[in-house]
DNA sequence: CATGAATGAGGGTTCATTCAT
DNA sequence: AATGAATGAACCCTCATTCAT
């Protein structure tokens, strides 16, 4: 949503522009974000960012729209789970991807990841975002689980898409964390060999998996009732 | 940590100075909070703000170490799981205990996972704060649970600390707003006898329970890797 | 005072630009004025508009050249009054153009208006203004009538011609105000039908009259000094 | 209204602030004054200037109260016009006291005009002037005239009152730039001395009392229509 | 001749912090 | 110990004007 001049931009500008930007977004919320600090470092006039963005908001939204576009592609270039591969192989890739686009994108994930998290300041790009978002799309995906017997009949479907969506967006940053993954790490796709890194992403998808399966046994019901103090 | 000046002062006066700082705080990212805004609000000198609490940063630290004894004071309060609860027993315990505590204190509890989501911009309430905080208590949970084969072995301690983490601190919110819980629910105790209320949080429980107990039965290894395209 | 590129223009987009600007100065004192949002709605290049006028000022002139061309215009139109209207039929006549020239172009007659009460920022520009101005020309028309013996003798000819221009300036918008007059009113002439308009107008005018024509009969001075404090 | 900071500050200061603020506001509209030119001029710090009036629009409320203060204050001093001046011996009064304002606080009197002329951007205070202004009293003022016999029957109360306010807001302007008074004129009293200076008033008061006080004889009925072509 | 990108000063406003009282 | 006035940098945003294309 930036303006045809910013688009019309030379690349080596354009980018360098965006790339602090995206930069002072994922570093700040919305509010302590500063444009300021952005046309400084850029190097441009005041007035050259707001021909580009029109406002704060403007490019607020831009940025979050370039961080659901740059998944999306990153999805589409994805090779697609295996038709049979049912809801945990769809899920588990679902996963992955979102790994490859923290470790590709870790500023555009932590935009989103805000976004998710802090909310958005402004109910038009809340309501475009939550279009685009994964709330209901794992819902939907626990649901019909359920209906073809992949999931257990127990399982509150709002209760495990809340799970997912959660373990979704923070899985990465851990994923990153804990294997030390550098720059040099997102350059080339050596973590796709690495034993490491799929063992750890098998790890949590097993677990996900045998809570929320459907076991041919019966299960027990658990007691999850805890008294509590009147105080 | 504020100053034995901000200590002795009357009770009335202290309380609401306090009531604000943490009002400003949960509402707002560090550097998006304004100590202006409190003190305006509070009703005392900024003069009085700096003597009682140093600077910014100093009623950050203090706001955070609030948070986390609260915290330990209402699980102090509450009557500890059998001992033959097991892992299992109380780690429901646990999610009940913070479920309270955002009941009880949710501008402490939003304190909290701000520190949490968005990280603390100082590395020394960082590092106090990783002391104190969840997840190496989560790990020995776990580590605990496999030794005494409440876990399943296949389990990584890590990740599944860090699952429980996550979901720890994401609960809470997705509990109250799910059930549209108001302040009126907060003074009394009804929730507790509330069905919904309990079903939902053993819907959780269970399927964690389920994710990471250890099966007698042998369990297949899923082949969890996933081809990526080089680009 | 355009240059003739701008002159030279498509009607449509000439007039366009023309009636923007004319809003804008109208809307806005010289200074409160942009050109940027006139250049933003009219949808032409902030390059043209200074290709066009040169500058702000030299648009501003023209605004308020327009204004008093467009006034003469409508006054050559008018069928002027009769011969043996008298200074009285004459200053009717002048008022009712003036109102006209409000109900027809109010635009115009608010830049008019402006000049005259918050005054003009160019020297230039306000001599020229006051070169086709008002004032001469009440005063003129004064002077004739206590020639003519239709103005008493004991009328100052400066203090009439500033009461004229004065109540001539605003009665426009006090008429318009009072009876409510829209759009609708301008278009069509029903106006001129409208008995409570013409009682108004006649209602003014009547008390100009009755205040300096020349009365037969004996007038006493008015004691008319006040008593001043010294502080 | 400005704060408690502002009045306690040093007279000297307090007086430089205010006149410099008045200064503005005099010599431009609501929107093209300028705080920051304020503040340099008077050299304090911009937050300074926020601690004292909060905003622009306080201290635009300021000085149209300061102006309305003053011309009542003004107004209190003076010696009242005789019981049995009349209605016209009580104008006349009235428009003495705004010419001495206007001499007093030119730019006061201007700050006044401006709100007149150009209307009040902002509901709440324009609302305040009105209740405090003078259209209200004028038209009370008339009426009374016209129950009592002084101003004819066939008057319109309205119209009348327009003119008087319309007169009164811009003769004080005129009287100074006639009579070429300067700054010297306002500290002595010798303007009430000014045969020129009282004629002046005098004329411009009798013209308004002719043109509205009672008369006697019949008065004709002027026809006050003229055509106007269809264009 | 038209364009519109670039500029940077200036607009109003809020901020955390200091320090004399 | 309490005060709150003073500060000036930083905030977001708009401006009139220039000039290379």
């Amino acid at each position: 949503m930036p303006t045809e001049t910013f688009n019309s931009l030379p690349e080596e500008k354009r980018a360098r522009i965006l790339d602090l930007a995206i930069e002072e977004f994922a570093a700040y919320s919305y509010k302590a974000a500063s444009i300021s600090n952005i046309v400084r470092r850029a190097g441009i006039a005041k007035g050259s960012f707001y021909q580009y963005f029109g406002d704060k908001k403007g490019l607020y939204r831009y940025m979050v729209e370039i961080s659901t576009d740059q998944k999306m592609t990153l999805v589409k270039d994805l090779r697609p789970p295996e038709n049979n591969a049912g809801l945990f192989g769809y899920m588990r890739w679902q996963f992955l991807s979102e790994v490859l686009f923290e470790i590709r994108h870790p500023e555009l994930a932590q935009i989103a990841y805000r976004a998710f998290s802090e909310g958005v300041p402004f109910p038009d790009i809340r309501e475009e975002l939550r279009r685009r978002g994964t709330t209901q799309f794992f819902k939907q995906l626990i649901t019909q689980g359920i209906v073809r017997g992949e999931v257990a009949v127990w399982v509150d479907p709002d209760i495990a898409a809340f799970m997912m969506e959660v373990l979704f967006y923070q899985f990465g940053k851990y994923f990153i964390e804990r294997l030390g993954l550098t720059e040099d790490d997102f350059t080339n796709n050596s973590i796709y060999e690495n034993q490491e890194a799929q063992q750890l992403l098998s790890n949590l998808m097993d677990i996900l998996e045998a809570g929320i399966k459907r076991d041919p046994e019966q299960r027990k019901d658990f007691p999850s009732t805890v008294e509590v103090p009147s105080g």
